[in-house]
DNA sequence: TTCCTTTCCGGCAACGTTACCGGAAACGTT
DNA sequence: AACGTTTCCGGTAACGTTGCCGGAAAGGAA
């Protein structure tokens, strides 16, 4: 079906030299002569020579490709990511090779699987919110596959890891709703497996703390990430008598169910609600009304974390792997109330 | 660096057998012995054996990878029709590798050399808005590679193409715009080179046309697909003093733009300037006012691409490229006015 | 002239797997 | 008992490439 594609074979024939010289020519050998080298690299332009990666990376037991595995990519965030992947990854000369899991474990360990075979050299995943056991990535680890993880992150694992300070970036929109004038602070939270959750969740409770406010455990709703989850919740909390006056959403997506969800109620943000959300998916800024949001460096995200599992290829085993913390800014829009007063 | 993984060879000789043995339990061939094949099994499951499909792959000359080559992914179209292909794709035991060019035509180029050199055995792809020079999809196609095209099509290339009825659905628009009583409709519209830009282009006309509406070039705006070029169109549209009535876009990303620009400019949606957009982005519902959009089916259109792509791979050289045309559905919300009477 | 160095090239094994071929052993038939 | 058939297995050549090794030819130095 597919016509076959030349090979240095091809090329060694018709110019009547070795496929060592055509080998030694195409890969800019010292070895060689500048004119075969010409007259190599000229017939090779003409067929339209491919080199066969397969071939070649089956010989070096080196395939120049770095995996990313991320949970989904209909939103924004993943793609930003990966793009910043791409950036320094090609930039040194790999690869990139994308998998998502749907949010589903069972296709994650299957995607796994797919990047063992295709002999990845390293790895940058984000497990999806159903992962709640390990050994399929400790199995990979143990292989020697480097792995670095980032936004989703669980203690239980080893490896460099990348992640914004979750703890500080709900802190301070915590505080953001309390400085405008917000008494009752409501939280949808995130699934618990996921350290991001927790941190936000902290940071949620240490604000409260800090500002001598109580902790009322059940106005905070595990939304985790499935859809349609945090418009009930939500729901459920405008239908209590002592309905919160503000809300702080564990993401985006989540804030803006809620959004739609007080929006259909007929209540005003943030006159009678405030709200705010987190990662500043890109069109936060375009929901009415705007979503003031903790704003995530997605791009960098990704650098940061190509440039960690780069330098682990390079240093090898005895490289010490490492936890970098990126730092998040509160974007007010105007789903939250004027600062009342400075800090 | 990398702990070697098991090969077929290490089991071999654990078990005292011959590597061709090893190999026939694991793709359980007729000829063998139910009680070696247990055994090499369990072994290779104790000592975790993935094959490598780079070896494989070279010896079987085929690598059940499909390619998916999209301009960009930052946007939710383009992962739900990767999510439609991979879909159908792995339930016919390809897998998907998945290519983005940033609207580059360099990359492009870039990415479809690696593609070819990672042998994948057909493609799915939609070209950037750069594109407007196509040897290097051509001469992949001389190769004997299978190329779907979806989306952004151009008459010039062959192949199986899945593409929307844009004609369809921006004559539906305008005429939506015009039974909603506005009576002077300017398009915001997207490259010339892009099929689909023509046909929406020509839908937007032809309905001017059907309704006894004068053409007026002049608010015809290329915005091609360059970001901010919309907003400032939308701008110049504003100045005039014959300022339209209504704005048709070519797609929800340029429609958002034009929708800040205006609100900027203190007029009021859909009350002094309706609003329509092509592709329901996601969040185009989230804007304020929501937007009322021309919906394509994206899933199916991965699914669809997918399934000709596999066909063409089944069928061989005597496959004939196949168009089909998906329907999309106006989706009215509060970007334009009530309609005013029944048609 | 002889010897040594440099320049360039070809031969060959290997990477991990599959597919074909041939053959030994076990079984069944007459 | 002799023969054919089946069942199972091992040997081996490829797939396209790289990298080592050895060697011929050409050049330089004495």
């Amino acid at each position: 079906m597919r016509s076959k594609q030349p090979t240095i074979w091809d090329i060694a024939i018709k110019l009547n030299v070795s496929i060592s010289t055509v080998s030694r020519a195409l890969r800019n050998a010292p070895d060689i002569n500048p004119d075969t080298k010409k007259a190599v690299l000229d017939l090779a332009h003409e067929l339209d020579y491919q080199p066969n990666t397969i071939a070649t990376s089956l010989r070096k037991n080196k395939t120049d490709i770095i995996g990313v595995l991320v949970p989904e990519f209909v939103h924004a965030y993943f793609p930003n990511v990966i793009l910043g992947v791409q950036e320094v990854a090609n930039a040194a000369g790999y690869k990139v090779m994308i998998g998502q899991s749907n949010e589903s474990l069972e296709i994650e360990k299957h995607n796994l699987q797919a990047m063992l075979s295709s002999r990845v050299e390293g790895l940058i995943m984000a497990i999806t919110r159903e992962t709640n056991e390990y050994e399929h990535i400790q199995s990979a680890q143990r292989k020697g596959l480097p792995v670095v993880f980032f936004n989703r992150i669980v203690d239980e694992l080893q490896g460099s890891k990348v992640l914004v300070d979750d703890y500080r970036g709900a802190f301070r929109a915590v505080e953001h709703l309390i400085q405008t004038g917000c008494r009752r602070i409501a939280h949808l939270a995130g699934p618990e497996n996921l350290t991001m959750s927790r941190n936000r969740l902290n940071g949620y409770i240490d604000a409260l703390k800090a500002h001598a406010f109580p902790i009322d455990e059940t106005i905070i709703m595990p939304c985790d990430f499935v859809e349609g989850k945090a418009r009930f919740c939500t729901q459920q909390l405008l239908n209590r008598p002592d309905r919160p006056d503000a809300l702080f959403a564990v993401n985006d997506p989540t804030a803006i169910e809620a959004l739609v969800c007080i929006q259909e109620n007929g209540l005003s943000i943030p006159d009678e609600i405030s709200l705010v959300g987190f990662s500043n998916a890109p069109h936060s800024a375009f929901v009415t009304p705007p979503l003031t949001s903790v704003v995530q460096p997605t791009n960098e995200i990704g650098r940061v974390a190509a440039r960690l599992l780069l330098r682990q290829l390079a240093e090898g085993p005895d490289f010490v792997p490492e936890t970098q913390t990126l730092d998040t800014t509160l974007v007010i829009r105007k789903s939250t109330q004027p600062v009342l007063r400075a800090v």
